[in-house]
Parts: C-alpha cells; sequence; structure tokens
DNA sequence: TTAATTTCGGATAAATTTGTCCGAAATAAA
DNA sequence: TTTATTTCGGACAAATTTATCCGAAATTAA
C-alpha cells in the first residue's frame, strides 16, 4: 500500500503532531527512536516533509522539528502520503497503465473506483489533530 | 498498491483467462506481448502461478499456460494478488506495525478497516469468468 | 530414436529502494 | 567570538526488487 519510506514518514508526521499539541519542539533523534526508524534515513524523509510545508524545521541548539497548533487540523493524511509517495496511490492505474481511462478501460478500472474513492475520503478527512489526541490519550500507539 | 510483479501476474492470468474463454492454450511469448512484460521475468511470475494452482502450465511443443474454463468463475483477483504478494494488504498494519490490533492499534488502524473492507470486497468477488468476458468483447485492454 | 519446441530452475546482473557517513551551514548560548 | 548543537545535503553502500541468460527437463511429432 504505502513504500516503507512513506510510513516512516506518516510516523515521523504523526509523532510531531502529538508533541505540537502539547507545544513541544523535537529533535531528529527523539523521533527516530518515537517510531523506531533509522536516524539518517528519517533526516532525509523530513526534509521532504519540511520543503513540502508539511513541517517546520529549525537548525541549531534547541533546535528540532515542529508543525504550528494551529495547522493540525488543515493538515491531512492524504498530503503527507502525496509527499512522499506522490498521487498514484489515488489516481494512477492500479495495473500501472499509462493510459487507463473510461474510454479505454483497464480490466480492474471500474472495480477500483470504490476502493480509490474510500482511500481518498478516508485519507483526506483523517487530519492531524485528530490522530495527535488519539496519540495523546493513549489510545493509539506509533511503535512495536 | 501492488508490485510490479503483482501487476504482470494479474495481467497475465486475465490474458490466460480471456483465451480460456475461447478454449485457446497460450504460450509465454504471446503472454509476454500480450500484457507488454518482459519475458524471462514473466516465466519466473507464471511458475509461482502454476505451483499456486491459479494457473496450467504444459511443457513441450504446443505447450504453453492455460485455465479450465469450468474453473474461470471460481478464481478471483484475490488470490491472485495473495499468490504473489502475499496477504499483507489485506491482513497487514498500514503502517508496518508488527503488532496492530484492537488492544494497541496504530494511528490509522480504524480508518483503514473501511479501506480494507472495500478491498477485501472488490477483489475477492472479481472473478476471472466476468473479466475475461469484459476483454473478449473489446470493452477492457491489457496494454498501453 | 531423433529433433524441435516449450517450460523449469538456478546463477547472475541491473535498477530501485532503503540506509549510512560525514562535512557544511545555521543558530543558540557561553 | 567561540563553542556546542542541530539540521542540510551530497556521496556512498546495502538490501530488495526487477530483469536476463542459459542449460536441463519434458513432451510432441517426424
Amino acid at each position: 500500500m504505502f513504500s516503507k519510506t512513506c510510513t516512516y514518514g506518516i510516523k515521523a508526521t504523526l509523532f510531531i503532531a502529538q508533541k505540537a499539541q502539547l507545544d513541544e519542539r523535537v529533535s531528529l533523534k527523539e523521533i527516530a527512536t518515537a517510531i523506531d526508524s533509522p536516524v539518517a534515513f528519517t533526516a532525509k524523509i523530513l526534509q521532504v516533509l519540511a520543503k513540502e510545508h508539511i513541517i517546520n524545521s529549525i537548525k541549531g541548539p534547541k533546535g528540532g522539528f515542529e508543525i504550528a497548533k494551529a495547522q493540525l487540523p488543515n493538515i491531512t493524511i492524504k498530503q503527507v502520503v502525496k509527499a512522499i509517495d506522490g498521487d498514484s496511490l489515488f489516481n494512477g492505474c492500479a495495473l500501472g497503465l499509462q493510459e487507463c481511462n473510461e474510454k479505454a478501460p483497464c480490466p480492474m478500472h471500474d472495480n477500483f473506483v470504490s476502493i480509490r474513492d474510500q482511500l481518498n475520503e478516508t485519507l483526506a478527512s483523517s487530519n492531524l489533530l485528530q490522530v495527535a489526541a488519539d496519540l495523546n490519550q493513549g489510545r493509539t500507539v506509533l511503535k512495536r
């Protein structure tokens, strides 16, 4: 479904969101520990997310990563996935055909309409505030 | 969503099904041409499908691959996907957690229930007879 | 029986994804 | 200003996925 890189990216974003709700900024090391990911590789992914303005990065002592608290309800998981894996999951042909549309559909085209709709609806409506709240209440976990 | 290997596997299976409906057996070369895939790599995938009893392979002159016509309605796309990509798409955690369940769910766990249900329902109910018919009627295509 | 055809299966190679290393740049605090 | 800390970014390396090559085995037909 998602690339490994993307799962790291989602988990990192959610951890930053969790701490953002508590007005805390987190470092690369803290993130990698919290989500159980390779440190240097996680740094690369965070750079991408920062460039896409999904998170903010601050250099220097006391630096780290954060998300403006007020932005939490406006950022969706779909945005994170698109930033890392692109939008092929949401728009590409399930069988990888370059040209696949109503006029010349692949054999799975019609079947995938409902799956895609569900994916879009679910990931576009899951915002960081909601998910961060679940994490802070201990209802959900980021590793194991 | 699916690995590239899996898209080849699905397309190959559908092409064999299409010809099975016409009582025709097809060769590796014909399959690779029909679905626009690398010949030798396709051979490997067909071996897997044959071992999983999704298709039959016949060696020697006039040999090739086929599916018993009577089996077409009993084989689903889900079976093909499971044979090649395993069942992580249907059962694994979306964020890759080893342990992710109702007691200790990942932050996406609840959101993914509906997506997973839709995937299961759609892929488990799409059988080869139906899809082969669409192909033979020229309603759908396997390449481009 | 021989020759031709086709899949099987193992070794190997290329491409992509995942992961590491390390110096550079920025910045906070002494 | 200097030092310590933290992210940035480029080069490199390992692991995995995708793809190729080729002889072996099976089978059909001459």
